[in-house]
RNA sequence: CGGAGUGUAGCUCAGCCUGGUAGAGCGCUACGUUCGGGACGUAGAAGUCGCUGGUCCGAAUCCAGUCACUCCGACCA
């Protein structure tokens, strides 16, 4: 057991010390902001690299748009100011000057300019100057972007000030289209989430009060963490013709008719890292997907005698070059040989902590029996996957066995996942009941103290305020509904609509 | 913006109540014995005690002010 903290005893300490001792990330100077560091960008890289293919195959191009937005701007959509105006940075002046020793900003600009915490104003700018005609349509663009939202409680990865996100956002001719392309981009989510981070999700739509700012229809995939709670990985909005209207999008279509066209948004965050963390990561650290790892195969020689290094060194190297001619996941595998000038055991510890998928110990034992010890991360059956395996078999099957490690993280989060989300609750009474204990980690596979309710929900307003005062949150109405009746667990009035009611993060 | 708390070595913290001039563990450096699931010994380096002012012969310690951060609420991808 790596963390000084388990998952039972204090989850949210245990988050923490994951993040810590797995050297991914740690806060910043600069109040609520991050530093990410190695292990933690290169999974942002991995990620970046792996959806932007996904992005690119679907059509989009990126591009990229200034972080500055003029204040007039967000004034022109009125949800969307609504939503957004408590949690932005705003800058005034233009320049600092020298005051008795003190630095004090000067020059105030005639506009303020807001840090963008998300682009659909400026980028909507952009669209009504390029959409003319019908035969503009569509335009299918993403962007890779920092953007900055002023939280007054950040968590590393999870929420922080400024975070890194791709946004992406298009225009269409018609409705159909536009509301194509958002549950087309749910899909890709849902794809990459369950695929490559092997992170199992819910998908659905959001409730009205739930809706992104400004959007007419906001699409969800929704995790669970290993703690029962829910967490928002990635969000696909039909906009309407909402921000058209406001920024003046208009095309002539076939039948020489002007219109205002249908957008829509869509994005991921590095928020993602952070849901990859609580859903694989256990009591001895972090746990990374095979697919998304910056290293998938980390070897530590084992060097005891000065006079072994060369032979255990060139043994490695001979290695090395075998493996780099092997493939995962269609791409080449990702190795890294540790020869840092640490005590080995140290750095085995480190490469559990952080998660590296599988450890190969290497010393002069297995240069003379052409061998190596193989650890993998992810525990399956046994508590410690430990073995010494002759190293051409271990060469031969690493890229078959790095995809049936990401393969066995998925299913036992599925199973966890479905595991735990209670189907038999039907009144309030019983409802209220279930949430009233506090959240805590759910035994693998097991049916957890707290996590998801599927049931019904009359959608009154009068269900805002009660959802609120339970703490609990409807994360989003299923696309598979089932078209039962029964009754709301909220109110007990008449319901139709299967929601998932859980608390979140 | 409310409520509470904390600033002392790179990190975690003790010392403060009852003023006397700086401590521990971890980490770091060197050497030796170790090394395949977290070793140990010896020696060593390292802190204007958040900042400013006051009281005092003397302040990490008492007083005032100030800055910063953390936690709990409100807000949230």
């Amino acid at each position: 057991m790596a963390m000084k903290t388990t998952r039972k005893q204090n989850y949210p300490q245990w988050y923490q010390e994951v993040v810590s001792e797995a050297d991914m990330a740690e806060n910043s100077v600069s109040p609520g902001c991050m530093v990410m560091k190695a292990w933690g960008y290169g999974l942002w890289e991995r990620i970046q690299r792996v959806l932007d293919e996904k992005i690119k195959e679907t059509g989009h191009e990126n591009y990229y748009f200034p972080m500055f937005i003029p204040l007039s701007f967000f004034q022109k959509e009125a949800d969307h100011v609504e939503g957004f105006a408590k949690e932005m940075a705003v800058v005034t002046h233009s320049r600092l000057v020298n005051e008795e020793g003190k630095l004090k900003p000067a020059s105030p600009l005639e506009e303020p300019l807001i840090v963008r915490p998300t682009s659909e104003t400026i980028i909507a700018d952009s669209f009504a100057k390029w959409v003319n005609s019908y035969r503009d349509l569509p335009i299918l663009l993403n962007q890779w972007a920092n953007v900055v939202r002023w939280e007054m409680r950040p968590r590393l990865f999870l929420r922080t000030r400024e975070f890194l996100w791709q946004e992406g956002h298009t225009v269409h001719a018609t409705p159909k289209e536009a509301e194509d392309e958002t549950k087309k981009m749910l899909e890709v989510y849902r794809d990459f989430s369950e695929n490559a981070l092997a992170m199992p999700v819910l998908v659905g739509r959001k409730p009205e009060h739930e809706k992104f700012p400004g959007a007419i229809d906001t699409y969800c995939i929704e995790a669970m963490m290993q703690d029962g709670k829910a967490l928002q990985a990635g969000t696909s909005h039909f906009l309407g013709q909402n921000f058209a209207k406001s920024a003046d999008i208009k095309f002539t279509n076939q039948n020489n008719e002007l219109e205002y066209a249908y957008t829509t948004s869509w994005g991921v965050s590095t928020r993602l890292i952070g849901g990859t963390i609580m859903c694989h990561a256990d009591d001895d650290g972090m746990v990374v997907p095979p697919h998304v790892a910056p290293y998938q195969v980390v070897i530590v020689p084992i060097i005891k005698k000065p006079e072994d290094a060369e032979k255990v060194m060139s043994y490695i190297d001979n290695l090395k070059q075998q493996i780099k001619l092997q493939t995962a996941f269609g791409e080449k595998i990702r190795l890294k040989v540790d020869t840092r000038d640490k005590p080995s055991v140290d750095k085995s510890w480190e490469w559990i902590r952080k998660g590296a998928p599988i450890v190969c110990e290497i010393g002069p034992r297995d240069a003379d029996s052409k061998g190596l010890m193989v650890k993998e991360r992810i525990y399956i059956g046994q508590p410690e996957g430990k073995k010494i395996m002759p190293a051409d078999e271990f060469v031969t099957q690493l890229g078959a066995r790095l995809e049936m490690l990401q393969n066995q993280m998925f299913s036992k989060a599925k199973t966890r996942l479905e595991a735990n989300i209670r189907t038999d609750i039907t009144t309030p009474k019983e409802f209220a009941a279930y949430f009233a204990n506090s959240n805590e980690w759910i035994e693998d596979g097991k049916a957890g103290k707290v996590a998801f309710v599927r049931g019904k929900w009359c959608a009154e307003p009068e269900t805002e305020e009660i959802l609120k005062a339970m703490k609990i949150t409807i994360r989003c109405i299923p696309f598979d509904q089932s078209g039962t009746s029964g009754k709301c667990l909220l109110t007990g009035k008449d319901a139709t609509m299967d929601v998932i009611y859980a608390r979140s993060y």
